[in-house]
DNA sequence: CTAGGGTTAGCG
DNA sequence: CGCTAACCCTAG
């Protein structure tokens, strides 16, 4: 009998929206110790606030995407995040305007693609790419660098941008920097050693966790087709065709990540040193 | 104190 | 009757 339940007014949530803003994620008693928030939030405690915040980031997700995502993945973050790109859209609640507190996954996933669209940073994507296509050829001698473009380009089924080239030049020779794969004359090729390391899961894995979409299937055609096929059809409903792609793959880079930890040692150290040697390197 | 699982009230 | 939002329980 203590508890008619209390629905959250429009204020509230507000308020919650702005503590979180300004405290960050987690930081429930600190909002409520908050002059600013403390009056409009006088009947809420920690437990409630932190329980709204849940909710409202289920809703999001729920509108975003059908399927529930298990896992959110709420890290302890600082007020002063980095600009989003995405925009998800504000009928119901606006989890936050301004701030984007909420779904990290799939910002992360967003801003990692803007990065890669101004080329600045490696795509960690497009380095399983690489090694897929040069494992695919490891009978022959290697592949060059058209090749492996022109593979990538077949595997996403989309013509790749402008720059992807170059990008992908820039990544082969670190690749070979890093003792990751060789170059023999104009052609790349793995080493044997790295195969095992980096590859075990790509062929397989990759493309079974793609969305369930329904999608004809010719005789003889192998799963490996029909996943491409689906990855395209995914794109093409969302309008994003070569980003949609990226997007996908990079939501299931995510949740590698969180599945295989000597993964996330690995991938980090790519991205230091691609930005490390993109600073050495390209700085003309 | 917080996160996360569990429980229940309200609504369609 | 299923779903969601508010509320409860408890380990860490």
């Amino acid at each position: 009998m203590g508890n008619p339940k209390q629905k959250w007014k429009a204020e509230e949530e507000e308020a919650l929206r702005d503590g979180i803003a300004k405290h960050g994620v987690g930081k429930w008693k600190f909002i409520l110790q908050d002059p600013d928030f403390r009056i409009l939030l006088k009947n809420r405690t920690n437990i409630d606030l932190k329980d709204k915040y849940r909710n409202m980031v289920a809703a999001v997700q729920g509108t975003s995407t059908r399927t529930r995502t298990p896992k959110p993945k709420v890290t302890q973050d600082a007020p002063a995040t980095p600009a989003p790109l995405v925009n998800i859209q504000p009928s119901p609640v606006i989890p936050i305007a301004r701030e984007p507190v909420f779904n990290h996954v799939k910002e992360e996933a967003v801003t990692s693609i803007s990065d890669a669209l101004n080329g600045s940073r490696c795509n960690t994507d497009t380095i399983e790419m690489i090694f897929e296509a040069l494992s695919a050829a490891k009978e022959q001698k290697g592949m060059d660098i058209g090749s492996i473009v022109s593979y990538i380009e077949q595997r996403i089924e989309i013509e790749a941008p402008q720059n992807f080239r170059k990008q992908t030049g820039a990544r082969l020779r670190r690749l070979v920097q890093q003792g990751r794969i060789e170059k023999v004359e104009s052609c790349y090729r793995l080493k044997n050693t790295s195969l095992a390391e980096t590859n075990p899961r790509t062929q397989k894995d990759m493309w079974s966790r793609l969305p369930l979409i329904p999608v004809h299937v010719k005789m003889g055609e192998s799963l490996e087709e029909a996943a491409k096929t689906a990855a395209y059809k995914v794109a093409e409903a969302e309008e994003k065709t070569y980003f949609a792609v990226l997007c996908v793959r990079e939501a299931e880079r995510l949740s590698r990540l969180q599945e295989e930890a000597d993964s996330v040692l690995q991938l980090a150290q790519e991205l230091y040193d691609g930005c490390r040697s993109n600073n050495v390197l390209l700085v003309a």
